[in-house]
RNA sequence: GCCCGAGUGGUGGAAUUGGUAGACACGUUGGACUUAAAAUCCAAUGGACAGUAAUGUCCGUGCCGGUUCGAGUCCGGCCUCGGGUACCA
């Protein structure tokens, strides 16, 4: 037998791949075409650990089997350089962040070759890199210069719209636009430079405003909605809270209902598609105008259920609802001022932890559209400004928040829809018949909602609304380390920079903090900090998200100096055939890259408006930590096995470093030393042993629960943590990452490793003609695999591997015809064993020039029963056989059945499947 | 609360459209080789019962019910776990 040495073989063809630059993809090609992504990583300082790769596989996987199918295949990867984690490191040390980041992702890339993952090196693509931000800038700029045309739905430039405004005002624009007012030509004309360009900013998509937003101050910057979770900032689990500020904004509430359509067409989960759905939010249903009793005012409210229009006994403005200091009372002002300023205060978190209603009464009422009855005005906090219109009509029998409010008030319940019973809650349903109101009594109440918007619209005063819960994204942060914005204040009017100053380059600066004035870091920069011209710039950078809004259309063409990449060869490549990641960018990162592309396909850039076709997400590896009882009070470290539910409570949980457990038992003088914890105390069982317990969670090295890919590399070969991380179960589902399984993967590997090489490393090939059941074998396992692979059940083709393999094993059968093709199907899971396998076959260079083998039927049909007809489509009947019958007997009964016979009406069976004694099914 | 997804041996998991549940692997047990161990190879391995044995019978895919000749798979109602989301009017 020979020895597999995975090392040497590994090392060698990792070499090749390098050299020979396998993977670089050609740009233009008569071959089709297959994109291929991952999310490219942000490259940590902590490296990667075996949780990272298993998509990075998959993709590698995928890469090397379509290209065995003939295909040009792209499979790039790049870096997400730009991010929190260098700049606080930078903030600390004083070192540059690029320099970190360098470093970090000349590590990623050595980890991934030692796993075989090779990409196309011309793809190394940093978000960093001044000539990739320099497009970044340059469509942030584009976005500067265009606005929103709802009646065409595309982007525009915003020239276009000046001129609108100068010939005809803005009354017939139908914008996606935060204009207040409108104005006529003439009015336009007499505006100075400074309001002109206010109003102009109202529509741009890329535009500056000020608003409320989430400003962390752990992190002295603002946030975007999806960076916060819970009240805190997603990295770092850091306090959010609520601040009016001046900041760029994006303006992709414009695409809201072009990115919630097109989702259909898309080939992504269930799952993501409903998270988008959800976070745009889309609810249909009416605006109504009310009159305020003895102001000259009107208070304008969203509903989605208009239906229950008589059932409104009182109003709910939110605390920063303009209209608050207008309606107050004299009598009620002094407790109204308390109360708004205890809501604008109250920390975000505390409002979503909190959910008991609160709110005070203004002393002021609107008037019911219909009745005329004076309704009192409520100001709580359970109604937020930025959504509808941060006004309501309350209808406490039904709505459950208004029915708690009332309640908790004392304030009527009138029931409009008849079904429930709203002495104990309030009734939502829409299927209830309508009462006590008026013209629309005795409809069902889903009717009542047109027939009540209808009137409304006749008498002027609602209209039909849809609203969306998505809002505009900020698009500045107070960092140093990102792009920075590419914008000058000339006399106090925001301009884009002349595209020929692009990129424009972040300066260097002597500390990464902000500076003594509370500017942003850039601040910092004296120099650069004004424009050539003396204009100052603006010191703000764009988010994370920006560089990863388009780096796929950089990959097809990286060093492009002209454009962000040649119209042709982009087009040629996009859309990406199949996206790989976590679900984690479901609202940010994929709503982004969804939108930047629908803009750049309205100015003309792309002629595709979706990036990824379809949208795979891998699921976590998860870590298993181990966990110690330390006594609350001794602070002694108990041994697991001594405690027990009752006396739980008295310890803390510490983690260990997963390294010092053997089967639950921990090496204490091992944690002495890796602590210096050198007085800690430990408190063993019986037996002398200190025990831990085990708990499932992400994988980190803040946990000690990470695995290193180099140490199985090293032990037992890349081919081998390839293959395991493919078996361990389907490539979409969480799982905890179990080293012990793996040895089973790497004997497999051994033994198909003795299939091509016999004693002295000797090639014990034969040229012999294979058996009918070999062939069958063979075919089935090409079938399985290419099957596992197009369904991306890869845990099921590392089986059908091991099968073939045990089986030739068996047979003593080393004949050419049947390891070639297992070398080539192999050989996308186990790289480097396919590679130096092909070798041993004689044949030079990479197996990747081989063609995948086609499975063939006459292998494989022998067990069943089939009859060729000639009928189209899939029709099955299904019929009774007695218990006793064989196959044969049961095949017979079947074809013979009276029911069967009409059915098939003189025609013959295309396939009969037969479970002896059994029932059968008879496919037409 | 609402919206998704998932519950199969000791463990990870197979079973693609309803058709012999538990492929493959780990682990465990027994055996071969060995002075011994490692490595390797072979065998057994869902449970219960009957039989010297080949084998047979029954029960088994979270729980209860339904459809069907036939249900892990479909339908209805629960339970548990995971993910998302939230005063969204």
């Amino acid at each position: 037998m020979g020895t597999y040495d995975f090392q040497q073989i590994e090392k060698k063809w990792q070499q090749y791949w390098k050299e020979h630059r396998t993977f670089v993809a050609e740009k233009r090609s008569s071959k089709p075409k297959y994109y291929i992504m991952d999310m490219f990583p942000y490259p940590s300082g902590a490296g990667l650990h075996v949780g990272h790769p298993l998509g990075y596989i998959a993709t590698d996987i995928i890469t090397r089997y379509k290209r065995n199918k003939g295909f040009n295949v792209l499979h790039p990867m790049g870096f997400d350089a730009f991010g929190l984690p260098a700049e606080q490191y930078a903030i600390k040390t004083g070192i540059h962040p690029a320099e970190i980041t360098q470093k970090n992702i000349k590590r990623f890339l050595t980890q991934m070759e030692m796993m075989g993952l090779h990409h196309d090196p011309d793809t190394a693509l940093a978000t960093c890199d001044p000539s990739y931000y320099k497009w970044t800038q340059w469509i942030f700029l584009k976005m500067f210069d265009h606005w929103y045309d709802k009646s065409a739905e595309k982007a525009r430039p915003i020239q276009e719209l000046i001129d609108t405004f100068a010939a005809e005002g803005n009354a017939d624009i139908q914008a996606a636009s935060t204009q207040k007012g409108k104005f006529t030509a003439a009015e336009w004309q007499a505006m100075d430079d400074k309001a002109q360009a206010e109003v102009l900013m109202n529509y741009r998509i890329a535009y500056n405003a000020k608003a409320s937003v989430n400003w962390c101050p752990a992190l002295g910057t603002v946030l975007a909605d999806a960076d916060v979770k819970d009240g805190r900032s997603e990295r770092g689990g850091h306090p959010v809270e609520k601040r009016m500020m001046n900041q760029w904004f994006l303006r992709i509430t414009a695409y809201s209902d072009r990115l919630l359509n097109s989702l259909q067409d898309l080939d992504w989960s269930d799952a993501m598609k409903t998270m988008q759905t959800n976070w745009i939010g889309r609810s249909e249903g009416a605006t109504i105008v009310y009159d305020v009793d003895g102001v000259d005012d009107k208070i304008e409210v969203f509903t989605t259920r208009p239906d229950t229009l008589y059932g409104n006994t009182f109003m709910v403005v939110a605390p920063e609802h303009r209209l608050v200091e207008k309606i107050t009372t004299d009598a009620q002002r002094a407790e109204v001022e308390k109360y708004v300023e205890w809501a604008q205060n109250r920390s975000e978190r505390d409002r979503i932890a909190d959910t008991t209603k609160t709110g005070v009464f203004t002393g002021g009422h609107a008037i019911h559209p219909m009745t005329g009855k004076k309704l009192p005005i409520w100001i709580a906090d359970y109604v937020v400004i930025t959504y509808g219109t941060g006004a309501i009509m309350a209808v406490p029998a039904h709505d459950e928040r208004d029915y708690e409010f009332a309640h908790k008030f004392g304030i009527d319940i009138i029931e409009v829809i008849s079904g429930g019973d709203i002495s104990k809650e309030a009734f939502v349903s829409k299927d209830g018949i309508m009462v006590q109101s008026d013209f629309l009594n005795g409809m069902k109440a889903s009717d009542a909602i047109t027939a009540i918007i209808d009137r409304l619209e006749e008498m002027g005063i609602g209209e039909r609304k849809i609203t969306f819960r998505q809002r505009d994204v900020i698009w500045s942060r107070q960092r140093y380390w990102g792009e920075p914005t590419p914008i000058v204040y000339e006399n106090g009017i925001a301009r884009g920079i002349d595209p020929s100053e692009l990129p424009l380059e972040l300066p260097e600066i002597d500390e990464y903090k902000p500076s003594a004035t509370g500017e942003p870091p850039l601040g910092r920069a004296t120099e650069w900090r004004n424009h050539p011209d003396g204009f100052p710039r603006d010191l703000n950078t764009m988010p994370n998200w920006a560089g990863s809004s388009w780096y796929f259309l950089r990959y097809p063409d990286m060093f492009n100096e002209q454009a962000f990449a040649d119209k042709e060869v982009v087009n040629y490549w996009m859309p990406v055939d199949m996206y790989v990641g976590g679900t984690e960018h479901a609202v940010g990162h994929l709503f982004y890259s969804r939108f930047w592309t629908k803009f750049l396909f309205d100015i003309g850039e792309l002629d595709v408006d979706e990036p990824f076709n379809r949208l795979v997400n891998q699921g976590m590896i998860q870590g298993v930590s181990e966990v110690m009882y330390r006594d609350k009070e001794t602070n002694e470290y108990v041994s697991a096995d001594l405690v027990n539910d009752a006396n739980e409570d008295q310890y803390s949980h510490i983690r260990t470093d997963i390294n010092l457990v053997q089967n639950g038992v921990m090496d204490t003088a091992g944690f002495k030393t890796w602590t210096k914890e050198s007085e800690a105390q430990f408190k063993t069982n019986e037996a002398g042993e200190f025990k831990t317990f085990q708990q499932v969670e992400k994988m980190s090295k803040s946990y000690y629960n990470t695995v290193d890919p180099q140490q199985i590399c090293e032990d037992m070969g890349a081919d081998t943590l390839r293959l395991y991380e493919m078996f361990l179960g389907p490539i979409t589902d969480a799982k905890p990452w179990n080293t012990e399984g793996i040895s089973g993967v790497h004997t497999f590997l051994k033994r198909a490793y003795n299939l091509f090489v016999g004693e002295d490393e000797q090639s014990i090939i034969t040229d012999e003609e294979p058996t009918k059941e070999e062939m069958k074998l063979l075919h089935e396992t090409i079938k399985k695999v290419e099957e596992g692979i197009d369904r991306l059940a890869f845990n099921v083709c590392v089986p059908a591997f091991m099968v073939f393999t045990k089986e030739m094993t068996r047979m003593k059968s080393h004949k050419r015809t049947l390891l070639e093709p297992f070398a080539i199907i192999l050989s996308s899971f186990a790289p480097h064993f396919g590679e130096e396998m092909w070798q041993r076959l004689g044949h030079e260079g990479s197996i990747l020039t081989a063609s995948f083998p086609q499975w063939e039927e006459k292998y494989l049909v022998e067990d069943e029963i089939t009859y060729p007809v000639q009928i189209n489509g899939k029709v099955r009947t299904k019929i009774g056989i007695p218990a006793q019958a064989d196959k044969a007997q049961t095949e017979e009964i079947a074809l013979g059945n009276e029911v069967v016979q009409q059915w098939l009406d003189g025609k013959s069976p295309k396939k009969v499947i037969v479970v002896p004694g059994r029932i059968i099914n008879i496919v037409v």
